[in-house]
DNA sequence: CGTAATGAAATTTTT
DNA sequence: TTTCATTACG
């Protein structure tokens, strides 16, 4: 038999030998989806189908980049298209951009770029929108975006407020980003439907060009991309998509249900395949999964089951408050830990909102837990990266106006509001971008005169480095960093912050020169800026690090754990008290907490607190109405619960008002006494502040280490650690400069041991500081400003006479 | 023009 | 409680 079908079972089978026409893929968590989808594309490239009709469609990067390795291990040199939907809109809009009214060098704003412009056009407008906030609004035109609705077609709904807002706002934003040349992640999307739509011929040629189109995650799908994914089948239906109607989460970001329930419907002749077989979990923990979800109305009948053991019951803990449920999950882990049973890695906590996890945190410290949060800062999200990166903007398109408003006074150069608002005026009424009217900041009447020098000064140096524009990346950057002065202000500044931020820089450095490696020759600046927007680094949650994993449950999606707590399963943080008011918005808290249960392999404790101390207050909670969902059958319950009916009974003798689901406490004496109580099944007693598992670093850091996006407890991520030593390098750098440095030894070199803003000293031209690198190993080559007058000169490292000048 | 101070608001966040 | 954004000063 042929290998590729081997290990697989007759349903995965048969999805995979489905080459032709339509297919729906209903799989189930823990099904081995990747795994048919991986194996079907191998075993379409060997019936003979040409990598280069084949295109794979997904949310993530992640995701794309799993797809795409395993695919190459399954078939090796055989390049197919895999990657997110927004980079492969992107990439099309750079052929077609004109087509859309864009240039091809056009901006992709991110979501904070995006809310400058919108900001802007509100400003400019000058309409009485103080009763929405330019999130509310921003939110709208997404949503209208994500449903195909341009700012011509936008109609309010009668009567209402925001709407009419709306649709005055739009259209400026709208002539604001094309004015810009720039586009947001959501144009992406319509702008390749509409284009689609439009060009009969173009969508019959890229038909013809991916003539077998997969999509993962369908479930995630909204209207645009369902359109793109139409418009590319209609020639060639050999469309295959997979995905779960139970495992949607984000409909909440445009996303339609419909699209994978009505897919038997858009494509008649569809082959279905229902992968139930599950990989991952105990039957216990599936059967609470599945009776969970068998209360959504708006699904696929599922019949999920697994030949793996019954496993332990389902844990359901009643917690007196927030902090016993935090630490006796603490001293769970740590004995389970200590007992050599686990590993703090085989661990997870999930929770409805962010905030939440703050009291896990202290539990974990406390009680010495290694443990990383999922999420945090992420990189180019960062003031200092989006600064530097906004100068690159620039440079590959001028017409930006967001990018020029951001760099025009970073570092500062006096040039403020006041100015800024003048300039804009000036390019309102001569139709003119922001850097088209700096250019003429001498004919601005309004402009000082000195001011009009200083802008002119800025352009200046912009065209400067304009003339680097097709250089490699790590170049232009290079200069960038020198020229602007950037980084001077941060390597001078005596701020810890400033510290960090620079390091930050050196990252983004270090980032374009892996670019750059991969991307040989000139004229990749664009491509670079495409990456660094649509690339999300947040990916990289790292398994390798044996922590315990607290993250939110959105973000769970996708991972396993031997041992998952999820907690706070409460009234009004799940289902949260915002989507409590339609049927959809409740069903989908309901998947939620179904992909949550169902990352759990071994062990799953659900648990509720029933004081909680939230936003500053304590509160009396309700247990979650989901709770009562579960077979009480499969679970161990603790402590008793009382029945909802019960409950509510006690509620109503408590407080009259049935509608406030939670109610402040009063200080009641009471209530104190009955605190010791402890609510857990009686596993152990508490250790409060006995640092049982010792990792060996004391009681500082206790919270500095946010540089990474995972922050974590005691021992520095090792994630940083590069970043530290980059920061040491540039202030010693720094600590050295001017002339009195010692001659450096006579032996060579290597070229990687230089670093931008060193300082050197060449034989001939004296003192110099290194302005920008380029290139790598033998053809690595530095641009270095001297101070005695020789100006800027480039050198071949391995050649030249260059040598670092040493610390003192 | 930059920073301190005050006040309102508070999910989830694949790109 | 914390975070943010706008506003009021120096």
């Amino acid at each position: 038999m042929n290998p590729l079908l081997e290990p697989l079972t007759p349903a995965q089978r048969e999805a995979v030998q489905h080459v032709d026409g339509p297919l729906l893929i209903l799989a189930g968590p823990g099904s081995g989806k990747t795994r048919v989808v991986t194996h079907r594309i191998a075993y379409m490239l060997e019936s003979g189908v040409p990598p280069s009709q084949i295109l794979a469609l997904t949310f993530t990067n992640k995701a794309a980049e799993e797809m795409r390795g395993r695919v190459h291990a399954l078939a090796p040199g055989r390049r197919v298209w895999v990657s997110t939907f927004h980079r492969f809109c992107a990439r099309l809009l750079r052929e077609y951009a004109p087509l859309v009214g864009l240039r091809e060098n056009y901006t992709i704003y991110d979501t904070s770029d995006s809310q400058q412009a919108l900001k802007r056009s509100i400003e400019e407008l000058q309409i009485d929108a103080t009763h929405y906030t330019p999130q509310q609004i921003a939110t709208s035109i997404s949503w209208a975006k994500n449903n195909l609705i341009t700012a011509e077609t936008y109609q309010p709904r009668p009567g209402h407020p925001l709407g009419s807002v709306v649709a005055k706002v739009y259209p400026a934003y709208q002539a604001r980003l094309l004015n810009s040349s720039a586009v947001d992640f959501d144009d992406l999307l319509l702008h390749i439907a509409s284009l689609l739509r439009e060009n009969p011929e173009v969508r019959h040629t890229l038909d013809e060009r991916f003539r077998y189109i997969l999509v993962d995650e369908y479930q995630d799908t909204n209207l645009a991309q369902y359109t793109i994914v139409r418009a590319l089948s209609l020639d060639h239906p050999n469309l295959a998509v997979t995905g779960d109607p139970d495992q949607s989460i984000y409909g909440w970001r445009g996303a339609n249900l419909s699209n994978i329930l009505e897919f038997e419907q858009d494509y008649p002749h569809v082959r279905v395949v229902r992968l139930e077989q599950n990989y991952r979990s105990t039957k216990r923990i599936l059967s609470i999964a599945a009776h969970l979800i068998e209360h959504n109305l708006r699904r696929k009948q599922k019949g999920l089951y697994t030949d793996n053991d019954e496993g332990r019951p389902v844990r359901l803990v009643t917690y007196f408050d927030q902090k016993t449920e935090a630490d006796t999950i603490a001293t769970r882990i740590v004995d389970d830990v200590r007992a050599g049973r686990r590993r703090p890695r085989d661990f997870a906590v999930f929770y409805r909102v962010n905030a939440l996890s703050r009291a896990i945190e202290t539990a974990m410290r406390e009680h010495g837990v290694p443990y990383q949060i999922v999420n945090g800062v992420e990189f180019y999200q960062r003031k200092e990266i989006k600064d530097v990166l906004a100068y690159l903007t620039l440079l590959n398109n001028p017409r930006d106006d967001v990018a020029f408003q951001r760099v025009i006074n970073t570092p500062a150069r006096g040039i403020g509001k006041t100015t800024l608002d003048r300039l804009r005026q000036h390019a309102t009424l001569k139709g003119k971008t922001l850097l088209e009217a700096a250019r003429e900041s001498g004919l601005v009447d309004s402009l000082a005169k000195k001011t009009a020098v200083v802008v002119a000064r800025f352009v200046a140096m912009f065209d400067r480095l304009s003339l680097l524009a097709a250089r490699p990346v790590e170049e232009i950057l290079g200069n960038v960093l020198a020229e602007t002065g950037y980084r001077d202000m941060l390597g001078t500044s005596e701020n810890v912050e400033d510290q960090e931020r620079l390091a930050n820089v050196e990252e983004l450095l270090t980032a374009a020169r892996e670019f750059d490696a991969r991307h040989p020759g000139n004229g990749h600046l664009e491509e670079f800026l495409e990456e660094s927007c649509l690339v999300n680094d947040t990916d990289a949650w790292e398994a390798a690090d044996d922590r315990v994993t607290l993250m939110t449950l959105h973000a769970s999606k996708g991972l396993e754990f031997p041992v998952v707590f999820l907690i706070a399963l409460e009234q009004g943080l799940i289902p949260h008290e915002r989507s409590t008011s339609s049927v959809d918005d409740l069903e989908e808290e309901r998947r939620l907490l179904f992909v949550g249960i169902t990352r759990a392999q071994e062990e799953l404790s659900l648990s509720h607190a029933r004081r909680r101390l939230f936003r500053g207050r304590e509160m009396m909670t309700v247990p979650s109405q989901f709770i009562f969902e579960m077979p009480r059958e499969e679970m161990d319950c603790g402590e008793i619960l009382p029945t909802k009916v019960e409950w509510d009974q006690t509620k109503s003798f408590d407080h009259d008002d049935e509608s406030e689901w939670q109610s402040e406490i009063a200080h009641d004496p009471d209530a104190t006494s009955e605190s010791d109580a402890n609510a857990d099944s009686g596993d152990d007693e508490f250790a409060f502040g006995a640092n049982l598992h010792a990792t060996g670093e004391g009681d500082e850091d206790r919270d500095s280490s946010q540089t990474g996006r995972a922050r974590s407890p005691g021992s520095t991520p090792a994630t940083i650690a590069p970043l530290a030593t980059a920061a040491e390098l540039a202030t010693a750098a720094e600590s050295t400069s001017e002339a009195r440095a010692n001659q450096p030894a006579a032996s060579t070199v290597p070229p990687e041991a230089f670093y931008q803003g060193m300082l050197v000293r060449h034989p001939a031209y004296g003192l110099g500081k290194v302005v920008a690198l380029s290139g790598s190993d033998s053809q690595r080559k530095a641009t270095v400003a001297f101070a005695s007058g020789a100006g800027q000169r480039s050198f071949v490292l391995q050649q030249s006479p260059l040598r670092p000048v040493k610390p003192s």
